[in-house]
DNA sequence: GTACTTGCAAACTGTTTGCACATCA
DNA sequence: TGATGTGCAAACAGTTTGCAAGTAC
């Protein structure tokens, strides 16, 4: 499902002229051990459970490498602050529970029709293409009645 | 196009119990006479042309207030800030362009069609849609050559 | 009159940066 | 060895908040 291993991620690092460091495996395997939409702090504090020394700041600054280089994606997911994921084959947008926060992935046809569409009426060249579906799972829903 | 008249929003302001104050006419009057998508630092500087006492915090607090009442959207068009915008009966969403950073509107029959599609296929009771486009205009796609 | 609102300055949150030290290639 | 990357603390941008004074109703 996902893009490449984490070997070939860290192969594209190399190619563009960036290093290895241990700091930087640890965080794609953070991001591939996880369902995706973490944000910073989480990814932060899951990288220390694993590495104690490693530091806010080499988060951030790596998540910045690794969304340059295309490896992974930031999400605006509605919140004050930024997701971030694995990039994936399978595009894919989201689905958030506005009452439990739960976020579901989810992708259709419609989605490439609608880009189309636009595309031409619009005379844009559209290169991405980002959908927040809110409301409420069937859980909370039912909690609501 | 556009949900109410001023005088309209006024008038929600005042069945809610909050008060009719000449940051708050002003502020939806920036915003109506805008193109739609400003941030809180722009509407600032349109407010204080006609006011020059009107203050940041202000602009901050009715912000919430009036999106709190739904007579204004909050965006998130992937930048640092938030947009902000009168609440539309027609719904739209964004086109953007990553150079020039160009906003357009659209809708399309589509987004219902997809939403009713996720909303069964998932089980969710969808509230809100949020779609960006982000792309080259025609313009900054003929300049790239 | 009084609860709501404002302006100001100070606090807060998420993110970035400068710098000295460490480290990958 | 030399360019890159790291950790720390300090800076930054956008936004929120406490408080005393002002104002809509």
């Amino acid at each position: 499902m996902t893009l490449a291993s984490d070997d070939e991620m860290l192969e594209v690092l190399r190619a563009e002229g960036k290093r290895i460091t241990p700091q930087r495996s640890l965080l794609l395997r953070v991001l591939r051990d996880s369902d995706g939409h973490l944000d910073a702090d989480e990814i932060y504090r899951r990288a220390r459970e694993k590495d104690q020394r490693i530091s806010l700041s080499t988060v951030y600054r790596n998540l910045n490498v690794l969304k340059e280089l295309g490896l992974i994606i930031e999400l605006h997911l509605d919140q004050e602050h930024h997701h971030y994921e694995l990039r994936d084959t399978a595009e894919h947008h989201h689905l958030i529970c506005s009452d439990c926060g739960r976020v579901v992935e989810f992708d259709s046809r419609l989605v490439g029709k609608l880009r189309d569409q636009i595309s031409e009426e619009k005379d844009f060249l559209i290169t991405r293409v980002h959908i927040d579906l809110v409301g409420l799972c069937s859980e909370c829903r039912d909690e609501s009645d």
